[in-house]
DNA sequence: AAACTGAGTTCCACAATATGGAACCATATG
DNA sequence: CATATGGTTCCATATTGTGGAACTCAGTTT
């Protein structure tokens, strides 16, 4: 993750900020840091100044901003799959009654859009925008499974392959031959590589021309199923996947004009 | 929103992006931003590479990036009033039936958090990051009433003062009266002042310092209630507005270490 | 009380970096 | 085929960011 010039080393900070999961203060970040104190304090200053960092004057520690949290909404209403897949991921939960993740790739890591959870009712933020490890994942696979050769390269070399399970594939050699294998057969397994009990099977979301856009998967516990009961679902997973990315394809956003107060929200 | 150097002018072409609620080409970027050609191309690129941005090659555009979502994802959690005032907004929105909003100002505008939808099952960006107008909302005004001399100086500066409806209070001096009146009675009331047939009562969550953080308030509509059937609730949410303040005051963020993959989620 | 410590902030000469006019290229359009 | 339009690259220039060092202001220690 190496620099665009000034706006590189900017996000480099807000990715340092963020990676601590708590407020920070500006010494600990220093420690952390590349950059000379001065330096670091200027970036922090004009990310406070800008609402990207949130700065707590009682306890002196920054914080991610929520200028971000604006953004992000614009984000995962444009750029994501979530619009688009959601009512067939509304269909694919109800009809399996199991967890459903639709994924895209972020920097070489798995991040969740968007989620439905059999039991419990939804809970925000606490799903979308969570991130997960690429390479250990069901949908982190078939993503990764259709990239371009350089993307894959980059990829590759993000991953940390560390061991979670003795199941997972700890080596960029027998991940990359599970790759050429999920390429083939169109689907993806995560048979306990990430978490154990846990397993999924994952398709992903290609444009007709075969543009890599994200993964859709179906999660369940080994205690409540067998991988074969999982594995009748592929074809289902499949034809969701298929038909998002159809849809994604066609999908115009309807026509605005540019300071869009355009949505709106009711209340007050 | 004048310039912190390269970081305040990147900032600037992300909201530029975001503006438009849909992917943008280049074009219609360059007609409605003060940069040059090349610069603004050179900005696009940088942010486009650090994933700030997303650029779909097929149709040319640019859209907020999915980076946003995961930084969000952290300042959501962190700088947010939302998981602390999670319970108490459960709490207040059985206990009333009514929809709840917590809200926190970002730039001048109301930046809803977290929201409680009485009848209908949460969806989740579609809530959280959504902004709204100040000087015509409940929790708009409640916040501005508990502003700082300058900051309210600056937050006023950034109200466009449009007359939504005949009830707007489509004035500078309008509203400060009223935001005199917000603050000695300790509450604001929105008496469709946004939307017809809307009305909320809000309060502000204030530290006991007095710091302003943010506002809660309950919305109806005049069809199924009276104002003062709604006003009723005051005292309830002034509780609630209170017990959130303390908390926020109190809570410290479990101890962790920097690159935190310490929130993970189960799930593939 | 004076000296110390360390976090946080400011300064400023220097150098790296962003700048933007103009030229260039590729793809639609008349 | 010519022309316009939208997008990309170049490069000399000067604006901007850089970071070592000096400073300020608590909170401690002697």
């Amino acid at each position: 993750m190496a620099g665009d010039g000034t706006i590189g080393k900017a996000c480099d900070v807000l990715d340092q900020v963020a990676a601590f999961a708590r407020p920070v203060r500006f010494g600990e970040l220093l420690e952390h840091s590349d950059f000379p104190k001065a330096t670091l304090y200027r970036f922090l200053q004009s990310l406070t100044n800008q609402g990207m960092l949130s700065y707590d004057p009682d306890r002196q520690t920054y914080a991610p901003g929520l200028r971000l949290v604006r953004l992000a909404h614009a984000a995962w209403t444009q750029s994501s799959l979530a619009p688009i897949a959601r009512p067939f991921l509304d269909a694919l939960s109800r009809e399996t009654g199991e967890t459903v993740h639709l994924a895209q790739l972020d920097s070489g890591q798995v991040l969740y859009v968007d989620k439905r959870n059999a039991t419990q009712p939804v809970e925000m933020f606490s799903q979308a925008g969570k991130v997960g490890p690429a390479y250990c994942t069901g949908v982190g696979k078939a993503m990764m499974a259709h990239l371009e050769p350089d993307q894959l390269a980059k990829a590759l070399s993000q991953q940390s392959f560390y061991r979670f399970t003795d199941k997972t594939l700890a080596s960029e050699q027998l991940l990359v031959a599970d790759l050429v294998a999920i390429r083939e057969r169109g689907y993806a397994v995560d048979d306990e590589e990430h978490e154990p009990g846990i397993i999924c099977v994952a398709c992903p979301v290609l444009t007709e021309g075969g543009r890599m856009l994200g993964a859709i998967s179906i999660t369940g516990s080994t205690e409540r199923m067998s991988f074969a009961q999982l594995q009748a679902w592929v074809p289902r997973v499949r034809r969701v996947a298929d038909q998002i990315g159809a849809e994604a394809q066609s999908w115009r956003f309807p026509e605005t004009r540019p300071n869009g107060n355009s949505d709106r929200m009711q209340g007050t």
